[in-house]
DNA sequence: TGGAAAAGTTTCCTAAAAGAAACTTTTTGT
DNA sequence: ACAAAAAGTTTCTTTTAGGAAACTTTTCCA
């Protein structure tokens, strides 16, 4: 699995969906259970799972019920002692009812999951599945000019870039800059280094998709 | 400078991210530094990550030096905060293949390779590179009526779908019918039967990728 | 059934994480 | 080069996790 910018990368297996701002309690969705299923699956008791872990067995059982939240550490010494797999751990064992080949997110124009950086306004899309093989968002540049970037973008996978309105300066590592008007569209490696500038008066809007 | 804390002493750990290989690979885990390289990757200072993440800026500086070991609600707070997915935080950054690298690909408004069918006219764009992960196209919708298709339209992959301009119809095979107007998205499963069917008056453009 | 042993939970304490703010270092603007 | 601001680190306090042991519930066998 390549690597993807790390804003891309989904995280609704492991939360409600909430778009309301900021404080909601992030509590990993039944951790605690999961845990549990799978120390029974292996017909281990709370003892036996202490002396595998090293975490007493008190502390398997609280967080098994979900009554602290384990540190790191001792997640690790879960996934150590039990022999789980991480994506095991996290997974919810979910519903795969539909399939999977059945899936459908509707976006509404506004209505993406907005994720703000220094140099552009990222919408993310489809946020409502996860494991996706694309990532799809549309993205204000408010950055005018080249200074404003430290250093190229640079990340695996490859990327389909859509200008939807205003103009930009397209700039790659190996290749000379290239103005794209609404309309224009790129396809490039995300290895290679490379960053968008508005030069249109206002902030250009192009839409992108990660895969 | 503090003492390292005893779960960095005892903790050499390493763990399998992948059991089912009969050779694991084992890495060790150096949870700070990653989230250190995803921090800085989206450009956001500790203040920032601090607001999105709902950690003080504090604490993340200590969980990025490995001065203390978050818990899981702190690591969740880092994953819905950032954007992270969780292998990501468990497996090693990986090294760049020396694969293809640094292709890219620039098509023209209006300068794709057309591909007429009874129902779409397809433009297809970036036909320049070959094996791509995805496959960009914009596409007039032609048809104004459900009835011009014989049957579902149906095959592998996954899709996502960008209204242009104009407003369709989206017909898919286990929802109910939904208009989407300019902006307005979706992210599908190819198997399920989708078709579109334009609803303004003049033929609706949308932008598609596959993979 | 009863009662002992095993399994699991809760309590209580200490050790460690999280947050606020003071402090230090780095960056920026003139 | 300097001062001011921003970014990052450390200190100090509060809150919470982790472990030992007491306590409760379940299991199982006479």
């Amino acid at each position: 699995m390549p690597d993807k910018p790390a804003f891309l990368k989904e995280n609704q297996q492991f939360f409600s969906v909430n778009r309301d701002n900021a404080e909601a309690i992030v509590e990993p969705l039944e951790l605690g259970k999961r845990v549990r299923e799978i120390r029974l699956s292996q017909n281990l008791t709370l003892e036996e799972a202490s002396k595998l872990t090293g975490l007493a067995r008190s502390t398997l059982s609280k967080i098994e019920n979900e009554q602290i939240s384990p540190t790191f550490t001792a997640v690790n010494k879960l996934v150590k002692g039990l022999g789980i797999d991480i994506p095991q751990l996290f997974t919810q064992p979910k519903k795969k009812s539909p399939a999977s080949g059945g899936r459908r997110d509707i976006t509404r124009r506004g209505e993406g999951k907005p994720h703000p950086t220094p140099t552009y306004e990222h919408e993310l899309l489809a946020t409502q599945l996860s494991s996706k093989k694309m990532i799809p968002f549309k993205t204000t540049v408010r950055t005018h000019s080249w200074d404003e970037y430290q250093d190229w973008i640079r990340h695996d996978g490859e990327e389909f870039l859509y200008v939807l309105s205003g103009s930009i300066m397209f700039y790659t590592e190996f290749y000379e800059p290239i103005e794209l008007v609404a309309g224009d569209s790129a396809y490039y490696d995300c290895e290679m280094g490379h960053a968008l500038v508005s030069t249109s008066k206002k902030d250009a809007e192009v839409l992108w998709v990660t895969a």
